[in-house]
DNA sequence: CATGAATGAGCATTCATTCAT
DNA sequence: TATGAATGAATGCTCATTCAT
């Protein structure tokens, strides 16, 4: 007999990664403390080892979360739409993120500006943890294929040129998505309309 | 000790930067400690401290020259060139970065891979240091400037599109290259010249 | 572990202060480590800064108990006595500094020895920390108020010369106790009758 | 053929010694460093050591200073006066400690509240060094000595009361001094006529 | 003699993690 | 299951002292 169901600690694991990004985005992964986040979680100190097996783990949730939830929307523009342009799929990913929240799988509302504070600073641990970039590239592949399906689409229907090799220049486009990111968080250069429309101007259709 | 001469000095300082380079390029500039550092250049550990205030004075020291090498070809040639198209200069700035090594302003040979480990590092800090960002930004921008005139020689020369904002435009090119660093080191994807092939496809010249 | 009761709590507490005022007793502030503090309680390194904010909040508290101690024999005297002497006032409270220990406000014994050889080093720290010597004055005046009172009920009484002012006289009063102390502690004249003794000699009643 | 003729010496090692001075009262002797003291005195880091032995050493030349300067006025007194009282005797010490400075037997002139501030720390030292007790006890009984002297000429010209055993009364003028110049020091009450005048009313003559 | 760079042990403090209750 | 007290290794940094020049 559970005390605990399912959905309760569904739930409480959830709080913990809440407070944890809310830490992070604030000070950083490494000036954030375990203890640190229990507090901002309302829970004792030892509560998070029983929902993660220690910070890291907590760091590697949140690298996950933010990583789909950035790419999110553009997976499900280059799934929906018919013959998007380069510039279509780049702009609408970008105009998702101008929203205050996203919303996760679990259907919670997450701060954008968190979770992309806590995208950047996911990178650098990349660098360090091979089991980690294993994963982060296969995510980016997976994304990487859903818009090179995209601009195959447009190809066909004339709205990418036909120069384009799909599977690189969905890289070129995940590069601009990155790139505008840092500038927003990193630089604090928030103007989002300015970016895409000089994509527009740049990257020409068909 | 007799006075240190102030080449000598400047050199045990270099030696330094480059230990805590390799130190930070390795574990991360949180996972790297001050006895770390002082062990891999080989001096005691209180001797970091003729030279730097402190770790992050070591960190901010790195971070410039990370961010100015890596801005460093691109600005060169934005100033060289007549009337460089938009993928000359993410190629030319690309290529620089696929030697072993970049030579910095005191002469020194510093690993492109160390570098570009530690800029990628250097983004998280950032979002936590006000004065840093406020630097970083200066330079972005300086950056830009030069990157906007080259495109507006461009304009003139038609190799670039008229309807392209300079300034914004510039923007664009910074949001590529951070991109690609992005690729290449945090997620493994080293293939420059696959890179640049598509930029010149999809960003068409006029 | 479950919460610990306030009782033991202030158990632990105690014993992290008497373990610190030995250590103080017998190598100074200065030269005892927090870790030698943590080895002395027999707790571990980090358990003292569960208790304190810091190796200054220790020496603090240490110091106030000092203070309260050294003071405490002279105020019950002042009060409680109808018509003290000035002679008296300084004999009682030195005698009462001949015992083993002296007991705090937490029933705890306390060797007087540590106590003065503390107190004497509160002195230096006074110098230095305008709040520490702003609650050191608020005590000290105090303390001089109790000793005045009993001085008007003295010289009410005919024990004490009409022509001495109450609350100068209590500051001689005061002066005479530290004065002691110090010698006692730092020059090593324990001599508690011979002093009190003359006092008597040289401060006639009347 | 010395390099550095005596007097230079002498006035170089003075010098190290009024800087020290000045850091122990304005820092404390624990929280000046000997690069303070060689910086204050303009000196090099390792000058201090062709003078002294150590930090040690200078506590100990400054704490000897403290306690010859401050006890001088008394010992002038003890021996010049025909039949000094008591009061006399404490009176005239503390106004000689009211000017701004005091001379050293070198001739140097001395900020006396420079002087008492380290007087004060020089006690914390003597609970832990028993050759600088046994110095310092030394020169107290030799104090003590004069005092007493001065007390048996009082008593044979009758402005010392008989009953006085004259070390012991010389102990209680002394204890006088401390506890004033202690409240003058660390507890900030600096008013020495309103002390001396009820010393004066409390210790009557004969 | 004087310099001041270098040393390296030592310190106050933090914090990820454990586990008794 | 949850708590939160306790641990103790590790960290950034300081500083008394030395000694090569």
């Amino acid at each position: 007999m559970p005390r605990l169901t399912p959905e309760r600690r569904e739930a409480k694991r959830a709080e913990i990664v809440a407070a944890a990004r809310r830490c992070f985005s604030r000070d950083g992964f490494h000036q954030t403390s375990m203890p640190d986040i229990a507090a901002e979680a309302g829970v004792s100190a030892g509560a998070p080892y029983r929902y993660f097996a220690g910070k890291d783990e907590i760091i590697l949730a949140i690298a996950g979360d933010a990583f789909r939830l950035v790419f999110a929307p553009i997976q499900e523009l280059a799934a929906a739409s018919a013959a998007p342009s380069v510039a279509d799929l780049v702009t609408a990913s970008l105009q998702a993120l101008s929203a205050e929240t996203v919303t996760d799988a679990a259907g919670h509302d997450v701060p954008v500006e968190e979770l992309l504070r806590c995208a950047v600073q996911t990178w650098s641990e990349l660098l360090r943890n091979d089991t980690a970039q294993a994963h982060a590239l296969d995510g980016f592949e997976s994304v990487r294929g859903s818009i090179a399906d995209a601009l195959r689409r447009g190809q066909a229907a004339g709205t990418v040129a036909p120069a384009v090799d799909p599977e690189r220049g969905a890289r070129v486009v995940m590069g601009l998505l990155h790139g505008f990111l840092l500038q927003r968080v990193a630089f604090g250069l928030t103007d989002t309309a300015a970016f895409t429309g000089d994509i527009r101007t740049l990257l020409p259709e068909g």
